[in-house]
DNA sequence: AAAGAAATTGAAAGCGCTTTGAGTACAAAT
DNA sequence: ATTTGTACTCAAAGCGCTTTCAATTTCTTT
């Protein structure tokens, strides 16, 4: 069923069918209320496509992927985040639209996107220091938010982020109140934003403190649990052992743990963790009493407050590009004790 | 640039530009490559939405992404079926659509993907026993693969699955060689087809050995950590607690194994565990010698060989629907070991 | 009752592409 | 010299919508 069988059969024009169910005001009630109701009926759904070309809108934003050539991997945040942004895509009658693309061809992407007039604007995932795709988006003229920051851009655009910085201020904090001198960092890929941010501001804090950086406790890898495992095991093997350590994600955290474990100590008595937790869905951080005590700050609500901020973006671009920082929670669980005092 | 303006560009007529783009024979060589240097120097990009009005395809697959009202969770696998599906599609010209949708309004997605003609086929994510999408896709007439099958559907219908019953078979067979007589299963929901066809594999298998079902060793819950930690638990608090667990993923897996040591244990001498592993990126499941023996299943490969059905099957649709069934291959690992003899 | 305003409807153009049916030019065959 | 191919090229219609501009009907006001 399309628009000219609709009409034929209500015996009304296209023009009027159409003005009814978009809601224009020139339609009379009674006209759009028969209109609605038949097209309830016939099941009838205007075709996006002649919508959009129409329109010049493609009622679709762009979710860009990238999967690092190396390790393939894909970011296990993504999933929620995309379920977070999915929610108000719907809500304001938008598709969603996801390119996976390895980071070599990336720019390609992003330009045949705007040139085939696919979306009306794009997410950037997973930004690096002097992210390239912020000038191309930029000047290819593509509306574009971006879920975290990039250090170094020369001009203002549109982010959400989580204070990464502050964030890993508290948790080096926290764990210095515990009694702890020796803090090993396991954190995400150096060159991916968050991880430089969450370092500067786990450096900070020590030196604030007086604790000199160690770069034997520092690691920076792909977040999986066997990078959590081997960073932890390696660590703990020093002659001066870390007494307590930060890592990146709870996945991570699960391998950090199981090094400790697999070393004969006890996690929380023998040495602390301490996570970032996205709070995915099928990694909830323990019902009541967190197992892991986290910075914690939600990838899913994120991904909605985003995209809403995208939508609004779409819809009247305003001259200053829009930002949100979100603030991370400290959630004290079980994985963190005082410093153990019989260390040296 | 569009089409008009690039034809007048080269003064050819946007017939002959258009041809020449698509590979058309009744173009000369020589005009061919013009038109291509042109539209690759302009950066030209046919529009989608004009080119779809055209042809009737939408060039595009969707993904309806069901999320359990209950627990708003992300199935995890998700992120890498994603990336494997969006390798053949973007390797064939086609983008993907993500519809993330609660379980309740599932049907009026579908029939506005087909209506709107915003898709030319679906993929049908985590089927349940009598999936009442199957029927529904097949009575509104939009071409779809399964990744999995559905127990009870009447017709047949394409899909592409993992042979997860024998996979529990083997999973079951191994660990009764090794002396194991008391099996827990840590299982998915009851409810997707998946779950079912372990369970099925598993208690053949036991009965198959002469082993009686024990109820209480048989769990079934969405696959998170904390899902696996808490059966485990309950399940080694018995009078008589199994000697090896089969669990449905490598996160739940970590949760069984996070019980085993907390219980005080050893995984691999007191308490073996075996997982199904879907190869996620983020989980690998150890480099050389794998932590978990595993039934052992690329989802990621999933992806991409289903997209390629479904894109061939919109290609030139077959009278019987195509299935392909994997076989998960059996990893030995360092989570199993024979029966602790001391048990009675 | 006439005139102007307001409300309601419709015809047709246009969005950017593909594709049909027709036409032109040139070489080869009769 | 005419016919028959062969190789190119193009004008125009059509895909399913929105939107402009114009037309008609109905209501107010005088």
């Amino acid at each position: 069923m399309n628009l000219k069988q609709l009409s034929s059969a209500l015996g009304l024009s296209q023009t009027t069918v159409s003005r009814a169910l978009n809601g224009y005001p020139e339609v009379s009630e009674a006209t759009r209320l028969r209109v609605q109701t038949a097209a309830r009926k016939h099941n009838y759904n205007p075709s996006s496509r002649a919508k959009g070309l129409a329109t010049g809108k493609a009622l679709a934003i762009g979710h860009v992927i990238p999967v690092s050539t190396k390790h393939e991997m894909v970011n296990p945040i993504f999933g929620d985040f995309i379920a977070g942004a999915g929610e108000t895509y719907s809500r304001n009658g938008y598709e969603m639209i996801l390119s996976i693309v390895n980071d070599v061809d990336e720019e390609s992407v992003y330009r045949g996107l705007k040139s085939r007039h696919a979306v009306d604007g794009v997410v950037v995932h997973g930004p690096t220091l002097n992210d390239p795709r912020i000038p191309l988006l930029t000047e290819i003229g593509l509306p574009f938010v971006v879920h975290g920051r990039s250090s170094g851009a020369t001009s203002p655009y549109a982010w959400l982020d989580v204070n990464n910085k502050r964030a890993f201020n508290r948790a080096a904090n926290f764990l210095y109140d515990l009694g702890h001198r020796r803090i090993g960092l396991v954190n995400g890929l150096e060159g991916m934003d968050f991880a430089h941010r969450r370092r500067a501001g786990y450096e900070e804090t020590l030196r604030a403190n007086g604790i000199p950086i160690d770069t034997a406790l520092l690691r920076s890898g792909e977040m999986t649990e066997d990078f959590g495992f081997q960073s932890t095991r390696d660590m703990l093997a020093l002659e001066r052992p870390p007494t307590a350590i930060i890592t990146a994600s709870m996945i991570s955290a699960l391998g950090v743990r199981r090094a400790i474990e697999d070393a004969g100590l006890v996690m929380g008595r023998d040495v602390s963790v301490l996570t970032h937790d996205d709070v995915l869905s099928y990694l909830r951080n323990g019902a009541d009493i967190p197992i892991f005590t986290s910075t914690r700050s939600s990838v899913r609500e994120a991904g909605r407050l985003l995209a809403e901020m995208l939508l609004a973006e779409i819809a009247e671009p305003s001259d200053t590009p829009p930002n949100l920082l979100l603030e991370a929670e400290l959630m004290v669980g079980l994985s963190t004790g005082p410093a153990p005092t019989d260390m040296p």
